[in-house]
DNA sequence: CTTCTTGCAAACCATTTGCATCATT
DNA sequence: AATGATGCAAATGGTTTGCAAGAAG
């Protein structure tokens, strides 16, 4: 089952309508792949789509992408929410360069494992989880300026 | 080293100035010794010791304690921040519940040693991370209430 | 005495919300 | 036609900041 028809089943379950608003946001997010912050899609839609939406909308329609499962919401240390696709993109963690801002998306077996087994060992009933690993990446290790306004890549 | 040292040292370094708010606020961030957030902190100093402090200064006493690395700013997902002692408190990650708020702490070797193998991988210098689970704990099992304090994925 | 700090209140910024109007079902 | 959705602007809540008065070195 795809996005649209997720987000269609999920609204229909609710009672909640599928507006023009709510398709350009996932299609937005679908299109992008990636993680996108409310700014970023506000842009998108305007310049990209002829289809916009106001920013109220944008962030009323990505809570209810969140709770139907088809996006997350991630913290990637810039003071403001992003979100990113679930479904189509397997599931990763995020590395943040605290100088060029870039993020880059990793995933280990282990560590899922070894997430799982904790919970299990605690009776955690396990629903999300957050993995940022911050620091300089390649390009700006050595770098001063630690103090940098992050630009989203 | 102890914290006071430690902070002493750091102000120093800096030609920054140990008021006695700046000493109440380490105090009372080494007496508890967990996780805090600045209305906490407030309340205590505030109900706990004779030495108060404005909360544009214990914010900006945070920051100080982070910048010197006797502190670490983490999200535990309540939409705003907390802090906790990392001199003499072992490392550790955050399990919350999202249904009772309340916050576990777990360390793994296993993770820690996937996360440095993965760093050093991608030639990526790791400064610090943060891994947080959410879920319901033991005792919130099969609750329904998922609309408490929560905010991330 | 000089410079850094404090406390206050105003400013800020991301996000949420009330409400009148509009669009889907 | 009924009910939910939108856009706007105002409200919110955490955090930051400008500034005058106060304290540390």
């Amino acid at each position: 089952m795809n996005a649209v028809e997720s987000f269609a089943k999920y609204l229909k379950s609710k009672e909640l309508k599928f507006t023009k608003e709510r398709k350009a946001v996932l299609d937005e997010m679908f299109h992008r792949g990636g993680h996108l912050d409310v700014e970023d899609l506000l842009y998108r839609l305007r310049k990209r789509r002829k289809q916009s939406a106001s920013r109220a909308t944008v962030y009323r329609t990505l809570e209810l992408l969140v709770e139907s499962g088809i996006v997350r919401k991630v913290d990637l240390g810039h003071g403001h929410s992003h979100y990113e696709l679930v479904l189509d993109h397997p599931h990763h963690e995020h590395m943040i360069c605290v100088s060029c801002g870039k993020v880059v998306e990793f995933s280990d077996k282990k560590i899922e494992v070894a997430l799982k087994r904790l919970c299990k060992e605690s009776g955690f009933e396990h629903t999300s989880h957050c993995f940022q690993i911050f620091g300089y990446c390649d390009k700006c290790k050595g770098s001063l300026d630690s103090k940098k306004p992050h630009a989203n890549p």
